[in-house]
RNA sequence: GCCUCAGUAGCUCAGUUUUGGUUAGAGCGUUACCUUGGUAAGGUAAAGGUCCUGAGUUCAAAUCUCAGCUGAGGCUCCA
């Protein structure tokens, strides 16, 4: 807000037509216009960043008061005077902030006159020569000094952000939200809803699934690339989640800018595919992203790690030409079902086919169907036919794993897209020079990471095979006496595993409690030393909660471990 | 988002309605000390509580009322 205060010996105005359309007609006693005498003038603009209205009214009657005081009168005269500006508030606000002012310097016991908002005036004033008769202001509140003002109280809102409470009265003894805990894996906190904390040992889980993939697709002949997580709104309007997903979506702002919080992978990866010309050469281009998306999901529907608001995909982008389809699919299926095989999963598959609203002709619908379903008879895959419900811009095969309540989840899918090649203007080169449009598949095989985690925490029942087991092996000793036999096995492990996710337990209570201790944690291998083994140098090995203990010499024990660790068993 | 249910110590739970009432209890875990043992809980002691948050009713609220948050199951939608 800017003023520019006068103090003059008086000052007649008088208000002619009205300026803007919106103004409310003037009661008749102000039609006439008015004098004032020995007045302190204020001419004010209030202007755009003037958000916080209470403060800049509070800061204004400082800069009036301290004014008057000075040059000592108690006639103001508020006159909305808009050339002061060229960022001009709303006349709603610039009203409601004259308004507030009059009232208050009112109970102050001023006399204050205010000229008409909105009208043409005529005025005439004598201003006085000294030196405090004109003075310009300019009245800001400081953003970052208001957010201090503002009243919170960190220890009671401390209060507020409890840990979550779960209720388990519902669940299975092996739901993944339980043992998730016993575990020490991730935990939730009611400040992020429908975010994972994942805690250390939940982070090796995640991480070596990625490991996993991230070794497969290299071989698969993937590149592997990562996109911003907020990207300008201009490109989710382009991409057409803006009319179609837009609920779903987290807004953000910077300078001015409004920016989404991606739900997707695709429209930034396709921003790298257009970074530079592509020839037929480069086809198929497969392009693969761990990428970190944010959903905005209705409340009632979250749940533990099965569906949540922020999770990563292993998601995959394949660009290809018309005749590549079929391969490229029959490639994608056959990677589905290795990873499936690895973990035992036993899958149900679907297939969606061209809703009512679509786009692409019936020709291709007809393609583009026809290759997925070809492809799945090929490999003999039994599924159900989802009739109208593919997504709009190409049909889709989903795979379908079951949790320990017997729901079912989807997690792979393979989505044939015509439609973002188009919106995007995505081409190559072909062999005869001319450019083309090319096919977008979108793939994911575990889904989401976390969702993945979850039935896979269930389906082992928590007992995960040793590669992805946070603590592949523990070592426990008998006594004091065997702490050193101990620490020497520890090391040797270490050095022949390097990778190895090994940790002890010396404490001095009986072996039966430390090794229920780690049982419970699900510890694949749980290494006891005592006065016998240190005679025999041999390892006594508790093996996936199997109650006949093994004997195995250091090194056959550690071929073993390394092998199985290597070999992802 | 809607319907139903739940939230008390790090964890699992008593206590909460019928009946609001002194300093909110237990087991496990933790810490200290004792115990030196052969594969899912050795002993003793101590520490540990925002009774989800806020407001209301009341002389008095973990307990009653209202609002909100989070979680669970279901509906609907998705990976």
């Amino acid at each position: 807000m800017k003023i520019i205060s006068l103090h003059a010996d008086y000052i007649r105005f008088k208000p002619l037509k009205k300026a803007l359309k919106k103004i409310e007609d003037l009661p008749e006693e102000e039609k006439s216009g008015s004098e004032v005498k020995e007045a302190l003038v204020i001419l004010a603009a209030v202007e755009k960043t003037d958000t916080n209205t209470a403060e800049v009214v509070k800061k204004l009657i400082e800069n009036i008061k301290e004014i008057a005081s000075q040059v000592k009168t108690s006639n103001i005269v508020l006159y909305p005077y808009a050339h002061l500006s060229s960022n001009l508030a709303s006349p709603e606000t610039a009203i409601k902030v004259l308004e507030e002012a009059e009232k208050i310097l009112k109970k102050e016991k001023f006399s204050v006159s205010r000229a008409p908002f909105g009208y043409y005036k005529e005025f005439e004033m004598k201003v006085k020569g000294h030196p405090l008769s004109e003075l310009s202001r300019e009245i800001k509140v400081d953003e970052v000094k208001d957010a201090e003002e503002e009243k919170y109280d960190s220890k009671r809102l401390l209060k507020e952000i409890s840990k979550t409470k779960l209720d388990a009265s519902r669940l299975k003894e092996n739901d993944h939200r339980i043992l998730g805990q016993q575990m020490d894996l991730y935990s939730f906190n009611e400040s992020a809803p429908g975010m994972v904390f994942w805690h250390n040992n939940g982070l090796i889980i995640r991480n070596e699934l990625i490991g996993f993939s991230r070794e497969i697709i290299k071989k698969e002949g993937y590149q592997e690339v990562s996109t911003p997580q907020i990207i300008d709104k201009k490109l989710w309007q382009i991409s057409g989640h803006w009319e179609k997903y837009r609920e779903n979506i987290f807004l953000t702002e910077y300078e001015n800018r409004e920016f989404a919080v991606k739900p997707m992978n695709c429209p930034g990866g396709i921003l790298i595919f257009k970074s530079s010309p592509k020839s037929y050469r480069d086809l198929p281009l497969r392009v693969a992203e761990f990428g970190i998306v944010h959903r905005q999901e209705l409340s009632g529907v979250l749940g533990g790690l099965f569906r949540v608001v922020q999770f990563i995909q292993d998601d995959a982008h394949v660009y290809c030409t018309e005749k590549q389809l079929e391969s490229e699919i029959e490639k994608i299926i056959g990677l589905i079902d290795f990873f499936y095989k690895k973990f035992n999963f036993q899958y149900r598959v679907e297939l969606s086919t061209r809703p009512e609203k679509r786009i692409g002709s019936d020709e291709i619908w007809d393609k583009a169907e026809d290759a997925l379903k070809k492809v799945l008879d090929k490999k003999k895959i039994k599924f159900k036919i989802n009739k109208g419900d593919g997504a709009f811009y190409g049909p889709k095969i989903d795979f379908h794993l079951k949790d320990s309540l017997n729901r079912e989840w989807q997690c792979a899918t393979i989505q044939l897209d015509f439609s973002m090649p188009e919106r995007f203007e995505l081409e190559y080169t072909d062999k005869d020079n001319k450019r083309k449009r090319p096919i977008m598949i979108h793939r994911a095989i575990y889904g989401s990471l976390e969702r993945f985690i979850g039935i896979l925490i269930e389906h082992y029942k928590g007992r995960l095979p040793t590669w992805l087991s946070p603590i592949q092996a523990r070592v426990l000793n008998f006594t004091d006496r065997n702490e050193n036999y101990a620490r020497k096995i520890i090391k040797e492990l270490e050095e022949k595993i390097p990778c190895l996710r090994l940790d002890y337990d010396f404490a001095k209570t009986t072996v039966q409690s430390k090794v229920k201790e780690a049982e419970l944690m699900k510890i694949p291998y749980i290494i006891v030393v005592g006065d016998r083994e240190e005679k025999e140098n041999t390892l006594a090995v508790r093996i996936k909660g199997d109650r006949k203990i093994q004997s195995f010499s250091v090194g056959d024990f550690t071929e073993k471990l390394k092998k199985e660790i290597e070999e992802r068993k």
